[in-house]
DNA sequence: CTGTTAGCGCATTCAC
DNA sequence: GTGAATGCGCTAACAG
């Protein structure tokens, strides 16, 4: 099998590679039967032009690369989905790259990226990442949308939840709900999302009058054993009556620690966690989830690139996607 | 901020760009200074080089491609991160392409890889794919590796797991555990896959002298909320005292199904169904499960497939990864 | 040990 | 409308 390059396509129709180049790419000033002739054999020869010549000749690689935290996780599963579909439809490649959670991981990717491979980059931040720099260097070459787990400054292009209201909403639904007592689970604490959560809940016991108590704050960014440890003796310790939890991964803990403490859910403790509908469906119906649509902000946020990608005329703006209150236990 | 290349290493080191390109990949044939004020210039500049010029000049990409059905689903998801890591640890990037089980774009997406994009490729093939032209055409020009949704024929490389034993297996478990009316939820019955999965649930019918009873499987390749009332549908008329689900979706409907007609699990239906873990830990504690080791698949797929592209001495070999039945209805 | 040069495949400028 | 020639950044063959 010979190799099928354009230099194979001008040969066998006695055509300057120029002229076959301009046939394929419809340049206007190309003679409608020439052009056909072309791709004819374009098609015949399955004629497919190599990335990475034009790549090198045009200085644009049309790959954009997605960097998570993680992916066995139900959120980020759907957000790519968006993202790729997006991707596909505007004739781009998706890279990926799995931060694990680590700072050091995520920082070497970004810097990693500043040679061309990509036209831009959709990411969402590592728990442990606290400093920008990398990001914000990255982005004087090219454009970088942060999405769900952003960060605050101004400078930057976020795609993100109403964390703070939903998170607020939560807690008076279980004030509502008649609870007293509410535990929040703490993590990503070090990032916008989850000084927002914590907010949300904060001001809503305090605007409710109840006593705002720090043993019911729970600082879950631990090992994954750890925290299930850590919380049952929280919740045999402080006894709350409900719980507000700022991940889906410690949502479920929660329900587990529920069990085993044989404390029926919702009638001894109500729960509720950041979570999606996929994972909620797993669950026992009485969990209430605040639901973030994952799909879509991996859609907006690939958007947004793209109206930069695209030089449209328009000045792309930060977008808050609101998250809706999945109430599941209304047995109670 | 000007780009930085090899010729701009050169100028300012008064080099040449053949030696500043021997220094940097370590020629031999370098003396130590040289190579070292190379290398701290390139540290200060920040110097990557483009991988697009590489690419084309040495005709590989670094890049390997994936090709999943979906992401919405534990399996791949897990799988994933197995591919990410081999392929990080090789220096190779990862693209990433989702067919939402349709065959029309599994082979558009094989089809536009034999262009030098990608220097290898995994796929886990689309529940619609009933031919293998395509995959076969590709592995004319680079390795493909199949991974858990593979095609039959001894001329590819495979990376699956038991499916034939781990379906005998848990039907067997069932028997053993007493039920008569063993219900199989059927899918993927193009693959091969599906088929050895039904297969093992037969063989152990019979060989159990258990009447074979074509009612009780139940072709569910449908839509997802056909399925549902499908299963429940059969359920209710056929009245099985176990279910064998062979994929984790319908082992989740399945699941709702129960509490939908108030069957207890396991106490009036036994269920099993190919599942892994992280899913498994979601649902109630009574679900049994066929668990695939899917992060050691995606592990040992890439492995293969970098075995090939490192033009090691050995030879590549399909791989059987066994699965694990772990039984979460010991309260029976 | 280092420099000069050709060429990977493509898009584009400049001639005609 | 079309062809010839150049260069994107890099590696390797060849020369010294």
């Amino acid at each position: 099998m010979e190799k099928v390059n354009i230099q194979r396509l001008a040969d066998e129709l006695n055509l300057s590679i120029a002229t076959v180049s301009r046939a394929l790419r419809d340049s206007y000033q190309i003679r409608p039967e020439t052009r056909k002739k072309v791709w004819d054999l374009a098609k015949k020869l399955n004629y497919q032009p190599n990335p990475f010549a034009s790549g090198l000749r045009e200085q644009k690689s049309k790959n954009i690369a997605v960097i998570f935290p993680e992916l066995a996780n139900n959120f980020f599963s759907l957000a790519i989905n968006g993202i790729e579909e997006i991707a596909r439809q505007k004739g781009y490649q998706v890279l990926i790259y799995l931060t694990h959670e680590s700072a050091e991981n995520e920082t070497g990717f970004v810097n990693s990226l500043a040679n061309g491979r990509v036209d831009g980059l959709l990411i969402s931040l590592s728990s442990e990442t606290g400093n920008y720099d990398h990001i914000r260097e990255l982005n004087k070459r090219l454009p970088v949308i942060l999405f769900d787990r952003v960060c605050e400054s101004a400078d930057m292009l976020n795609v993100t939840t109403d964390d703070y209201d939903s998170s607020y909403k939560a807690t008076i639904h279980l004030i509502e709900k008649g609870c007293k007592r509410i535990m929040y689970l703490l993590a990503l604490k070090n990032l916008s999302a989850g000084k927002l959560r914590l907010k949300g809940y904060t001001d809503a016991i305090i605007h409710s009058n109840l006593p705002a108590n720090e043993n019911l704050i729970i600082d879950c960014d631990k090992d994954e054993k750890e925290n299930y440890t850590l919380i049952k003796e929280a919740v045999a310790a402080q006894q709350p009556d409900g719980i507000l939890s700022s991940i889906e991964k410690l949502g479920i803990v929660c329900y587990h620690v529920a069990r085993d403490l044989q404390l029926s859910v919702p009638k001894h403790l109500k729960i509720v966690s950041f979570s999606n509908l996929e994972t909620a469906s797993l669950l026992n119906p009485s969990l209430t989830t605040i639901t973030q649509p994952a799909f879509d902000i991996g859609k907006e946020a690939a958007n947004i690139l793209f109206q930069l990608l695209d030089k449209k005329k328009v000045i792309p703006e930060s977008k808050i996607i609101t998250s809706m209150l999945i109430e599941r236990d209304s047995t109670s």
